[in-house]
Parts: structure tokens; C-alpha cells; sequence
DNA sequence: CTCGTAGTTTGACAATCGCCGTACTACGAT
DNA sequence: ATCGTAGTACGGCGATTGTCAAACTACGAG
């Protein structure tokens, strides 16, 4: 039949590390990248849950996926569906019991560098 | 003396970023590699200043030095030579300065993370 | 001057990364 | 049941990265 029964309206279940589990390195590197400090840094500034689509990103569908796979396989944001919708939301309290300070740090970091320089 | 005085003890010299030219999104991808996160974590435990071959690190010289390129061009450590020898420092105020805390909390969970899981 | 030590440079290699398009799946609405 | 929307999975491609060995340079000691 269409309606499988398995799903219900949270079918789709991420894969998500457990704090033991997170590896500085794994988050350092996910944030190293301009598009996905460009999304850590977004997340925090107001929005708790945003659906992928609510990111203006310069980058296709695709790689929008790629980037928040990564970034929450590091364990940097947690995911869950509603809808067709994937909402993110940052892992603030988790990092802050494994590594404090980091992220408000590499946040505040972000937002006074502008962006990017300029990579054209 | 024999020693020429073009050079003195400070003969070679090495490009190190102005504080105006320290990206954060360069800083993140240095500190993301293991080595380079150790290398940083020795620096910061106590030894002030220290000759590469000082690091027992797990790689030849050529990487070696290579991941000491890369840590000073993204303003996180300070090199200067004194004989053979280059020695490296971390630079701890600039990056205070236009990073706050980050790289203490970086050095924090650098500590507490078992070096590496395991990648045999 | 000669030699050894410390580090650099070059070039190569495999692995990873960021990016894309296409084809596909899951859910909601009609 | 059918369609549109949101996102995934699967390659594939070019660029970067981490690694090494070999040849080289710079300094200090004898």
C-alpha cells in the first residue's frame, strides 16, 4: 500500500553523534569552511530551528545537503524532519559541555569577520 | 669572525600574517589536523619557545615542516630562527585579540580529547 | 675547509573536499 | 491517485591536502 505505516510524521531518522562521541577536529573542520560558518553563524543569530531551504546559499542543492551533513556529523547541529522540511538547529548546550567556549567564541569570531574577504 | 654580516643569528627570514590579516576560517582549518593541533597543544603546555625537532611527531621532516608552514601562515604560531634551529611560539595576544578565547577553549578540548580515537 | 645537523624545496602520489547535475525518495495537498 | 515540493544518493570532476623521498641550503663545530 502507499502508506508504509513505518514513517509517521518523524519517518526519516538522522544519524546524529553522541557527545561522547564528538571529535574536536571533526568540529573544527566543519566549521573551517566559509558556507558552513556561514550556517553555524545564521543558526545562532536568532533562528533555534531553520528548514535548509531558509538559507539563501550560493551553492546548489546538493551541496546545501553535503554541508549540513557534515556539519552534523561533527555533532555541530542536530536535525529532525517536519514535512518534506529538515530543520537544523545548533547543538549550543552539548558543545558547551564538551568544549567550552568554543563555539560562542569561534561565533563572535565569525561575526566580526566580514564574511569573507573576498576569493573571486 | 667568520660569520658574514649579512646574516647575524636572525639570517633567514620567514612571512608571518598581520594581525589585520588573520582569518578566522584559516585558523579553524590549521588547528583541524591532528599534528597541527598537537604541535599547538606541546606549545602551549609550558614550553615557551621550541625548535621543531623538539616535537616527536609522527611524520618526516618534510611534513614537518610543512605543518608548521601552515600554522604560521594562518597566524597562529611565530617562528624566528636562532642558529639552525626554528624555533616556533604561539601567538597567544594577537589571536587573543581578535579572537577571544578561542584558542584556549581550542587548547581546552584539545586536552581533554584523547589525543586521537584510534586510526589504525 | 670539512663535516654533521636542522630545516627547505621540489616533485610526486593517493586521499579528501567542494562542487555540480541527474535521478531518486518522502511527504503534503489536491 | 497524481502532482509539486524538499531533500537524498550517486557518480563525476577539478582543486586542495597530507604524505613521503631526494636533493638542496644554512649554520656551527672541529
Amino acid at each position: 500500500m502507499s502508506t508504509p505505516a513505518r514513517g509517521a510524521a518523524s519517518g526519516r531518522q538522522l544519524p546524529h553523534p553522541l557527545p561522547a562521541e564528538i571529535r574536536l577536529e571533526a568540529v573544527l573542520h566543519a566549521l573551517a569552511d566559509p558556507i558552513r560558518l556561514r550556517i553555524a553563524r545564521e543558526l545562532a543569530d536568532g533562528h533555534v530551528d531553520m528548514a535548509c531551504i531558509a538559507f539563501d546559499l550560493p551553492v546548489s542543492k546538493s551541496t546545501s545537503t553535503h554541508h549540513f551533513k557534515v556539519l552534523r556529523e561533527a555533532g555541530v547541529i542536530r536535525q529532525h524532519y517536519v514535512g518534506t522540511s529538515r530543520m537544523s538547529r545548533l547543538r549550543e548546550e552539548d558543545l558547551e559541555a564538551i568544549f567550552p567556549g568554543l563555539l560562542p567564541a569561534v561565533l563572535e569570531g565569525a561575526r566580526r569577520s566580514p564574511e569573507a574577504p573576498d576569493r573571486a
